[in-house]
RNA sequence: GGCCUCGUGGCGGAGUGGCUACGCAGAGGACUGCAAAUCCUUGCACCCCGGUUCGAUUCCGGGCGAGGCCUCCA
């Protein structure tokens, strides 16, 4: 059997992974808080997770791997979103709305990128009781104590707790260390600052359950514990373990992961919960942590303007593009999300699904567990998946040339996720034109037709130039050009950053005149296409003089 | 300030104590009526300075640089 190895948060060292029991290896990952479109970030471990999850089925069996990612429903940005969206409904309705419309949203947005649903997706809200259990526990425990209507759970009471493991040891930080870096105001409440909540006070007209510890008035459990209740019910509680299990060993899973920064406090603090209301040393064997993604050279904000969202993207891009991009960066180094990089994978993915439904035909199937060994190897090796990838395409050049048969290729592709590599015309569906703001558009009607004239690939594979060209026009004027992964352009001035209307407005002219001209260019110059064109009521005007092209229908 | 990552050719990005990654872009060629596609060929790459070594991009030390976390955040 293929051997894994892992970097390990709690170690910083690549260890072999060996399962608790290998007929059910079990894995959580931190889910999204359900209030609004999930943005590119959120798919970084979304698409690592699922790579993992699809090597471990591969190394254990499909039946053999367990894979919760829970959503987050109980937040105040929920009720914040719910209160602005839902006015005129009754609050509790108004919430329901906001997270079942979301989730759904985050389900359609991560199938899109080629990710399996996980095997349970549990909910805070429908695990309410285990938390208020989990919490008395802590209580009885002596780690966690009732102020003001709050529970509050002491890292430091969890320190002379005989057998539990040192508060810090994930984060790798004492006490010490994180109280002098700590910036926040402490509550009133607070023994200590490093104290942090596990059940608060609802709100009049927020929502809420009945409270835990004799507290009177009805509260809402905080964000840690929600993982470490929901990992019990699914991960422990149907494998012998939880609350009324005794043995520790029976209280450890195997792999939990998430991104960095949920490293501190948010793991480090599961830890903490979870070892203690168990008495064990773990909570889980493996920590595994995704890196951060930044957009454009810069941390994704919405003051910037680079906010960038998976269904914005879908908009323009393929999915599997989008997971191609992802999967080129290992997944614990920062990743910088480029438009350029985004289409040099349009057309590599592209080659490959046009070569596969040439070969295979229209919506072929295939069985992942044909997948090559070499692939299988790569991602073992920590989830090499940039080495994965450069074996797929040594594959991929090798059932070109016959070496090999296609069908081991879409096998290995399909077992890194590539999902849509069967679909006939998919891959021309991501480009719209607008990769700028103005400039030829395509209508849709006639994508069918379009895509057997490769012309928007023409059109995309000249973009490069075209960018860099006026790239270095524009900044020679002082003005910054920047590109966000929809591909919108905005130009600013360089030391404030603000928009200069009317030269904006010349650039986009601009853009619009050298796209144009480059398309046409390039393809008006083809009698084929020219007639093609032309049966199809598309007129193309004389290239040579700058000319446009454009849709009679 | 504390903790932690990282620094490879135009871009992305593997890997290794001595021998080539790979992809995109670029250059040259083959094929094609032109174009596209495809195939072949091609590039004084490993931040700086010391050290270890017969030999370091790869190990050790220092420096410089970039980024993250320490506060809701994947």
């Amino acid at each position: 059997m293929t051997t894994l190895r892992f970097t390990n948060t709690l170690t910083r060292r690549k260890e072999p992974f060996a399962p608790i029991d290998p007929a059910a290896v079990r894995l959580y990952v931190c889910g999204p808080t359900v209030y609004d479109f999930a943005h590119i970030g959120n798919a970084r471990p979304v698409i690592i997770f699922d790579v993992l999850f699809r090597l471990l089925r591969h190394v254990y069996g499909a039946d053999h791997v367990v894979y919760a990612r829970n959503i987050t429903d109980v937040d105040d940005k929920i009720n914040a979103r719910a209160a602005r969206d839902w006015p005129d409904l009754p609050f509790n309705a108004a919430i329901a709305k906001v997270t079942g419309t979301t989730a759904r949203q985050f389900h359609e947005d991560v199938a899109a990128l080629g990710a399996l649903p996980p095997t349970v997706e549990p909910r805070a809200t429908d695990h309410i009781a285990p938390m208020r259990a989990l919490i008395e526990r802590l209580i009885a425990r002596g780690v966690a104590y009732v102020a003001e209507d709050h529970v509050l759970f002491s890292p430091s009471a969890m320190d002379a707790l005989p057998g539990a493991p040192r508060y810090g040891s994930l984060a790798r930080r004492s006490l010490d260390e994180m109280l002098a870096g700590a910036r926040v105001d402490v509550a009133p409440y607070k023994r200590d600052p490093m104290d942090f909540v596990l059940w608060k006070p609802s709100k009049p007209n927020e929502p809420g359950w009945p409270s835990p510890a004799g507290i009177a008035v009805p509260g809402r459990p905080g964000w840690h514990i929600e993982c470490s209740a929901m990992s019990m019910a699914k991960l422990l509680e149907p494998f012998g373990g939880g609350l009324t299990c005794d043995d520790p060993a029976k209280n450890t899973f195997d792999i939990h992961g998430g991104g960095v920064d949920l490293v501190f406090p948010h793991h480090e603090n599961e830890i903490a919960q979870s070892c203690c209301a168990f008495g064990g040393q773990r909570m889980a064997n493996l920590w595994m942590h995704n890196g951060f993604l930044q957009v454009e050279g810069e941390k994704m904000s919405k003051s910037l303007g680079n906010f960038v969202t998976i269904r914005e993207l879908l908009l323009h891009y393929p999915g599997d593009a989008l997971r191609l991009n992802m999967l080129r960066t290992h997944y614990r180094q920062p990743i910088d999300w480029r438009s350029d990089g985004v289409i040099s994978a349009v057309g590599e993915v592209r080659n490959w699904a046009e070569w596969l439904v040439e070969k295979l035909g229209d919506y072929f199937e295939v069985d992942e567990r044909l997948a090559e060994d070499s692939i299988v190897e790569a991602l073992a090796d920590d989830l090499n998946t940039p080495l994965a990838l450069s074996r797929l395409r040594d594959l991929f050049a090798r059932t070109r040339r016959n070496e090999i048969s296609a069908t081991i290729f879409a096998a290995s592709a399909r077992l890194m996720g590539f999902r849509h590599l069967n679909k006939p015309g998919y891959f021309n569906e991501g480009f719209t034109g607008n990769f700028f703001q103005s400039g030829p558009q395509i209508s849709s009607g006639s994508e069918s037709e379009l895509r057997m004239l490769r012309l928007r690939a023409a059109v995309c594979n000249d973009l490069g130039h075209v960018i860099e060209s006026l790239t270095k026009e524009i900044e020679r004027d002082g003005f910054r050009v920047v590109f966000n992964s929809a591909g919108v352009m905005t130009v600013g001035n360089r030391t404030s950053g603000d928009l200069e209307a009317d030269f904006r407005a010349k650039i986009e002219a601009l853009m619009a005149e050298r796209n144009a001209a480059r398309a046409a260019r390039n393809w008006a110059e083809s009698d084929r296409l020219r007639d093609a064109l032309d049966a199809m009521g598309v007129a193309v005007k004389d290239a040579k003089t700058g000319a446009t092209w454009e849709f009679k229908r």
